[in-house]
DNA sequence: TTTGGCAATGTAAGCGCTTACATTGCGTTT
DNA sequence: AAACGCAATGTAAGCGCTTACATTGCCAAA
């Protein structure tokens, strides 16, 4: 079992070899491949069981210098260890799948820099088009891409005032609603555990939403005390707990996501607290684990397929000239479950 | 924002015209890119801040084409869905970013004919290896690999035996493990949930570890309800209720991995079951969803992490022809939680 | 000073495709 | 029967790199 590098190379048929066998040119047998309608079911038809025999499949490399196009997607997450993302990636897949696009998936970290640089290698590697996540993004960045003329769909995010179109949802207002309805069920030291907000469009609109919310319920939006931390079951865990050594403690936490919140919950239950008796906690995304702690958590739904449907469609409409791309807004809804109650009476 | 297609060619520069800009031929860009040794200080820095100037970067397709390698690593996996696979295959990601080489993710959704896609897609896009998931695949998948002369990984297995390295656990012996355990608690009346055992070596293998345990306590092995299913919590939760309908009821209830494990705590509670006073559950895989439910569940524990730095770099190794390829084994562990428990007395 | 030898660089031939353009051959029209 | 138009096919020029081989120039040895 030896390395590729020493394969004979009659191992591997190329175009030219099934021309060859084919007794055609090779524009025939690229054409047959590409573009079947322009030529002859007699010839086609010679052309297929030539590339049947042989066992031919056209070298990716070699089509994509030629054509100038790779038929790829590049897609750049903030991360792969949870599923925040994976079932709208996968919904993204799917749609790309059926126009016969690829996607190339890459994750940052939820680093600045390191999400610029799998920007520029999945430019380099010929992508398409990309998929990028919020708005958030150096100047330079978006420079680099106008100038390579990369055609970019930003979701989990929706700000059509942005210069990349967005098809997502509003973050804020869908933020704004829980919070709302925290505040309806006469919570009013409430807190919030959130990813960092300086470089992340997402949770700031989120934040900003808790804090619309309190404005409207006559609160000091100013007194939210909100924790940043990563995205992390433990760091939401650690947030957790200090912000209920705060005094007053909060008797709700509104968590920026489903991973933070599960988190906290299991704090909660170190810390001996019940959920929602003594605090409520609420998530945001609506992921698997959400509905399988115990209590079920209460979150903001998120149509994760929808929108990883809408946004490869459109993308792709991009990539191949249909459209300019437009934003698209899709609505959150509350999933109510069993961790946001009333507060205790009591204090 | 129109389609790149338009692009003057300007645009985007081309080693050429480093080359050009920097007074020297493009074997002199080429090298100072690829092997930066073999051109001197004076020459290299002229280069250098050529490729700054312009803006340069290399095109994948042309680069492949030419050097017939990619520096790409494919993986299929059969879902993205759930965390299984995510831990493992990061750590293979960050391992192959360390040789400067990318790793293309592709799922299979636990199909064999989509598996079979995926690999033949991967080799055409010049994957220079391949890291597969499990022995099972059909011979002329293999045939193929072997003509293409790609080098292979198995992981997320372990069997010398196989045609391919595999690098990664046993599953037969750690479900043994966590077999004996159980029995050891004194359950004598075990049913099980499993994915199809017909296409998946590693389901097969771990039913046969518990087949074994019990014959080593000597119980009757084909007495062991099997309920095979699809990998979800909801799949996992029926199958639960359907093996608890049986006559007469499990008193413990292994599973194939976490995620039905998880839907089988979930039904248990539904069906006002206590976990594990009522009925004893366990999983495998050891992934963050098995710590988040209450109670915490009982499962086998893999070295996720170990073992996709050891797939990757073993691989990379067969890919520049430093080694053949060798079986590597890694031991798994029992993580005993909360779902575990001696069955009651009554009976 | 002459001559090897070697390191640094240049030249140019592909890598396997796509596609603009040229050519062929047929059915129609007049 | 001649002339034309068009569909089907062929020809060949790249696409942007890598690398074998050729060339250059410099230093050490004789």
């Amino acid at each position: 079992m030896g390395s590729k590098h020493h394969s004979p190379s009659e191992l591997v048929p190329t175009l030219a070899d099934v021309a060859r066998f084919a007794g055609v040119s090779t524009a025939t047998v690229s054409r047959c491949l590409n573009a079947p309608e322009q030529v002859q079911k007699k010839t086609r038809d010679k052309v297929l069981a030539a590339v049947a025999e042989l066992g031919y499949s056209p070298n990716f490399s070699a089509q994509s210098l030629a054509a100038k196009r790779t038929n790829t997607i590049g897609a750049i997450i903030p991360t792969m260890d949870n599923a925040i993302f994976a079932r709208g990636l996968q919904a993204v897949q799917e749609e790309l799948g059926r126009v016969g696009a690829t996607l190339l998936v890459a994750s940052s970290s939820y680093r600045r820099d390191l999400e610029a640089d799998q920007i520029r290698a999945l430019v380099a590697r010929g992508a398409d088009g990309l998929l990028l996540i919020g708005h958030d993004r150096d100047a330079e960045v978006y420079a680099f891409l106008d100038r390579r003329q990369v055609p970019v769909v930003v979701s989990w995010a929706y700000d059509p005032t942005q210069p990349k179109p967005s098809i997502g949802f509003d973050n804020r207002k869908a933020m704004r609603a829980m919070a709302k309805v925290v505040l309806s069920k006469g919570h009013r030291r409430i807190a919030a555990i959130s990813a960092r907000q300086s470089d992340n469009d997402r949770a700031r609109e989120r934040m900003a939403g808790v804090r619309e919310a309190m404005t409207e319920a006559g609160l000091d939006a100013s007194d939210l005390p909100v924790f940043e931390t990563q995205y992390t079951i433990e760091a939401g865990g650690a947030a957790f707990t200090a912000l209920m050594n705060g005094t007053p403690a909060p008797t709700a936490v509104i968590c920026g996501n489903d991973v933070l919140a599960v988190g906290a919950l299991k704090a909660a239950q170190t810390l001996g607290l019940k959920v929602p008796q003594d605090v409520s906690i609420t998530g945001f995304d609506d992921i698997e684990l959400s509905t399988v702690t115990t209590p079920a958590l209460t979150t903001v739904h998120v149509p994760h397929r929808e929108m990883g449907v809408l946004a490869a469609r459109a993308l792709w409409q991009m990539v191949t000239g249909e459209t300019d791309g437009e934003s698209l807004h899709l609505d959150t809804r509350l999933q109510l479950r069993d961790t946001l109650a009333a507060p205790a009476l009591s204090t």
